[in-house]
DNA sequence: ACGATTGTCCAAAACGTTTTGGGAGTCAAG
DNA sequence: CTTGACTCCCAAAACGTTTTGGACAATCGT
């Protein structure tokens, strides 16, 4: 309701000294600060934002953008990773705006409103992909901004990321070790980050034991991908005995193919992301699940020290991949 | 990287041609206009947001808060909802942000935050309360403001809501043709509007009956909430045969505990909000959800209009609540 | 030929802060 | 009495837009 121009006359002093005493420099006397403090609280003063904003040079806004093709968005314990995030921007003064893609629209040309309009002083990207055109964006044009995944981009930047390579490669051996010599692969898209690493994990384990890798399909990150990559592992001559599935809502998807054929409910499998769902599948689907906790306020930490200017290579958290162990990776396995 | 000024001072023109040039101003003679907007394109001129929102006493930004407290964030499709409603604002050059509570503030610390620092043009309220300090606050400000879900507020403010009343109405008659008499209600929080209208839906249907109410009992919104409330239900001398839970999370623990005592498994039972797992528990869970496409478009569109002033009488949503059939409703109903 | 109208353009003000670069006044030291 | 340091305060500039209220020609109607 007041700006600094009423308060300051309210006063009787200049807008300049009601600013600093609000801000606490040493400049202005105790007595003074206090009396301002006061009148401030009294009428319920805040600086406008617009205006700080524009004289500061800083838009005090971070954006997320979030993916709307294929599959929705994230887990969903995204939205309480967004949360996090944004609570722990707020203690540093910024706010968190969400950003979805409209149909037509690119996710670089959301990048580009926001960049070029000095809507922000950094982004969030998540979803990324192996050459992914918004960090090679953002990053000529020297926009601080935080990724949920890795990439090929030459230039490091700050990420966050799980070893996809390493939990699928270790989920893979896990099969391995329990007997299993066909076990396939249900990826996702490999121009996805994430997709290409777990695929590489369990490419790894599978040469380190002497394996064919040819039980592989790719689909769409979806349930119904998952579904259509199942099947086409279950036609071929030699079926797997076990399916390492790229995502959760994949693995419901095989799930839902082995129950077609016969024998299907001897398959196991297990998947990624600890989806809810999964703890009431049949049989509860086996998943992984990245390690760390509080994982938005990670996030709201390397974007502050981004801004902060600190480099890149400072900025990047790999987190182990843990296995959630409920039912559906250890089917009784048949006698070859 | 560029501002209107360099861009004038290249074009030989003054700033304000410039600036009407481009936002179209029959003002600027058309061969001008193409020319600026033609310079425009090729240094990627962007307004700067700072500068419009203060000159145009505008923030361009809506806030919606995101409570912490109990049970996470609403049904997993609001992310979807937030999704598409931002992607709707942002036609209007809005963008949405989302502010979390962070614990040791309330709500309305919030909203006093965004509302008195003009941060933001319109906020988005979900989970209201029968008595809602939130949209007290709001009113008492006059910020346009949509919620999801009713209150009881005196003045009347845009809403969109389903018809809790009807629809649990509707469940408990259902079960009663079925033949059952002893229908319990697993019921939520009695502060919240939707937990108090689902419940009120619930009453009626059994004193239409001719049934006593006496088989209620409440819980935080919560599995854990739903698995207490429960057990308390099933310790009655005169069990429920059938159970209208206020929301799916509570549904699934109420499942729980039907579990945990033996001839549970024949005690019919329904939730609401259609979450995804419900799909998967055993017996699927049947459920009800509000109709409606695109709700998220739905509340952008009726922030828009609250912003342009359409008084609230005419900004009010209540969608009806379709029953999606699966299978928990339908158990055999023993002989009494 | 004259005022009125129209078509282009612009200088300056305004939005509400933060920050720069001092200006008074006081006090102590020289 | 001057000088410098220190304390407390302030006027004015700056941030980059949008908008107000014309200015100046050219065209039109009579």
């Amino acid at each position: 309701m007041a700006n600094l121009k009423q308060l300051a006359q309210s006063l009787g002093l200049s807008i300049t000294t009601v600013s600093r005493a609000l801000d606490g420099y040493a400049d202005v006397s105790a007595v003074t600060r206090e009396r301002v403090r006061e009148a401030a609280d009294k009428v319920g003063y805040r600086p406008n934002a617009s205006a700080r904003r524009l004289r500061k040079q800083r838009a005090e806004l971070v954006a997320v953008t979030l993916p709307s093709d294929p599959g929705h968005i994230g887990p969903p314990h995204f939205l309480d990773m967004l949360s996090g995030c944004a609570e722990h921007l707020a203690t540093a003064g910024l706010n968190l705006v969400i950003a979805p893609v409209p149909r037509g629209e690119s996710e670089l040309d959301i990048c580009r409103r926001f960049v070029d309009g000095r809507r922000v002083d950094a982004m969030l990207l998540v979803r990324t992909k192996r050459k992914d055109e918004r960090v090679e964006f953002l990053q000529s044009r020297g926009i601080p901004f935080v990724t949920n995944g890795r990439t090929e981009s030459l230039m490091p930047h700050p990420y966050i990321d799980g070893d996809g390579f390493a939990g699928f490669r270790a989920a893979t051996l896990r099969f391995h070790a329990a007997g299993h010599r066909r076990i396939g692969h249900i990826a996702g898209p490999q121009e996805y980050y994430f997709a290409h690493d777990r695929c590489r994990g369990w490419r790894a384990a599978m040469e380190e034991c002497g394996l064919a890798t040819d039980l592989c399909a790719e689909g769409a990150p979806l349930e119904q991908g998952g579904y259509l990559a199942a099947l086409e592992l279950l036609r071929q001559p030699s079926r797997p005995t076990a399916l390492v599935c790229a995502t959760d809502e994949m693995a419901i998807g095989a799930l839902r193919a082995l129950r077609e054929v016969d024998g299907g409910n001897q398959i196991s499998i297990v998947g990624h992301d600890d989806l809810p769902m999964g703890a009431f599948t049949s049989p509860p689907l086996s998943t992984m699940r990245m390690t760390g906790e509080h994982l938005g306020a990670s996030f709201a930490s390397l974007l502050l020290r981004a801004i902060g200017g600190e480099p890149a290579e400072e900025l990047q958290e790999l987190h182990a991949i843990e296995f959630v162990d409920r039912d559906s990776h250890r089917r009784p396995l048949r006698a070859a």
